[in-house]
DNA sequence: AATGAATGAGAGTTCATTCAT
DNA sequence: AATGAATGAACTCTCATTCAT
């Protein structure tokens, strides 16, 4: 196994564990017990925990950011964009998990603030530009405000990593009420 | 001071503590001496870190279901509650970290999981009820799906308890755009 | 037992542990064990093995600074000094011992430094003292030069506490010799 | 490099990491990086790091002893040697700290006080040879104790190398006196 | 001859909990 | 009702040492 490989599982692992036990239940020692290491060998790795929470925070990002690029055109970007992310929340939900506890973490970390900050900021930004051609294009009401409509997307899209909102079908619910608000399933049934 | 007072001063500092450093920085110590007591007096009051925990829980639970109560009539009832329920997280940003906090923690803690789906469905309930009376009324669309739209209004706001998705002023963008979409900026124009 | 007693109790046998094994093996599990006590109960005491340390540090210094009192009178004082410093080396070898390592660690610890350095000063003005009386008795040749007289004194009091050196019977051996120069032995036969 | 030359550079290395900072704040990484090898390098020339110090050992003894060997005549000799010695541990104060340490550690390693005995041993056995010799020769006076004196000799220069006594100028106002009471000084005023 | 990777043992420190008073 | 003292268990981190290459 390559140190390159070695260093991914133990990232990977400590995200597993942040997704399951939250930052509350991070334990070097059980990180490097799921990889079959040596805590000392987590230690060559990552001199310490910090670097290695930093790992995973940079790593939560990129598996977050690289979803976020849309593709196909106009209004169909936007749908196809909350129906991505659904479904990367669906099949990952660790994901979710992890990204709610960064969330929650960024409020006593300048650090990790500035990172989520940034990352917010580009969804945001990228939302309100696929909004701003959908209402260009006619899809969408051309009163629309486009920031409050992305920032609305982006809140209703948040509020799925947290499992005691998005339980019981909630989370669907939110989402098509958002698809219909948006005009997205119209224009697919009249299209 | 009574014991009751006590047990209540306890069970704030310890939610001020969960609200500032979040349970991974909860330590019973900082919590008996916020109140300036002895650590073994807290463990007569609470015989375990869980058990100060679960109160913090009922005092967060109570607080928030205090302001769901509604007042009014008909629409007007939504739209003041989206604005009294933005109003307590801004007075009271605490309430809004401890509620995220006990939502991440519901997810590995089964009566916690119970306790918090109680309430995520009593509201959501609630809100049911006034979009239907709304929808009813007349004040919204007639076919407006009562539940999808309870989802999203309980998701967006929900939303506004994470602090890296909150900021930046999008917290009251993505309200403003759900009052629009509900149309209770409308409502209040027309009259 | 008293606070104040285990307190005393952990210093001392800290300060055992650095004469038996020097800072090089000072442990504070050995610490705590050889006062029959959790590690635990010892960060009760004291926060950080630093602080222990400095304990100790206070320790030395004082049961060092109790035997320099001199009493009696003229050149007399002078050689009831060098035999109370001798006598109390060899019935406390681990002073001695601890004195050595704290010169050694003074070299990298300014704190430290300062205290040593304070403590040698007024030893050396003590003796000082001493020898300056003495030759206005006309105890000791009257063109002696008090500053050096004291500090070859102190300096070969000082090499008593290496045991590569004071081996051998050469520590008594010195003290004589120093003792003759001194005319302390010629005082006494003379009288 | 030669295999021998990086032996020396390692010993050399851990000379000095003795010098700076102890026996206590020895570590073997430190020694390898300052050579700049791989620790596990180290490990192939030193199967242990206690082989390491004896080595070390070694070479600050046969460094002590080189000095030692006087050149010139008589009472000068013995005057050549207090300054060259006192020179040699002003020229490389390292030395004089890496001795103090070794003494210290010899109360706890019978081998090295084996070694550090018998390297004192032979000092005095030198220096009480310079005495015995100006004795004879009329320099020093006829009833002085020869054992006595080369005991203080040894002691007066042991005691510089402990920084927190040598410090203040002490160290050659010590010197000096000693220099006087052996008659050193006057002999090169009077010839 | 040299190294990157890995480790066992143990270091200082923390923390919820207990107990005698 | 309240506390000072004490603790067991567990934490992160360190270090000399080993081993395959």
């Amino acid at each position: 196994m390559s140190k390159d490989d070695r260093r991914q599982a133990l990232v990977q692992a400590a995200f597993n564990q942040i997704a399951e036990r939250g930052f509350e239940g991070l334990r070097t020692r059980e990180v490097a017990a799921e990889v079959g290491v040596n805590i000392a060998t987590l230690h060559y790795y990552f001199p310490t925990k910090e670097a290695l929470v930093r790992a995973v925070v940079d790593r939560a990002m990129e598996r977050f950011r690289t979803t976020l690029s849309p593709h196909g055109s106009a209004a169909e970007q936007l749908r196809s964009h909350l129906r991505s992310v659904r479904g990367l929340l669906r099949r990952e939900p660790k994901l979710g998990a992890v990204m709610a506890e960064l969330a929650l973490r960024s409020a006593r970390d300048p650090t990790l603030a500035q990172v989520m900050e940034q990352t917010t900021s580009v969804w945001h930004g990228m939302v309100r530009g696929l909004v701003r051609n959908a209402v260009r294009d006619g899809h969408l009401a051309p009163d629309l405000d486009i920031d409050d409509a992305a920032a609305i997307v982006v809140a209703t899209v948040t509020s799925l990593t947290l499992p005691a909102v998005a339980g019981a079908g909630r989370a669907d619910q939110a989402l098509r009420q958002l698809e219909r608000w948006l005009g997205l399933t119209y224009t697919e049934s009249i299209s």
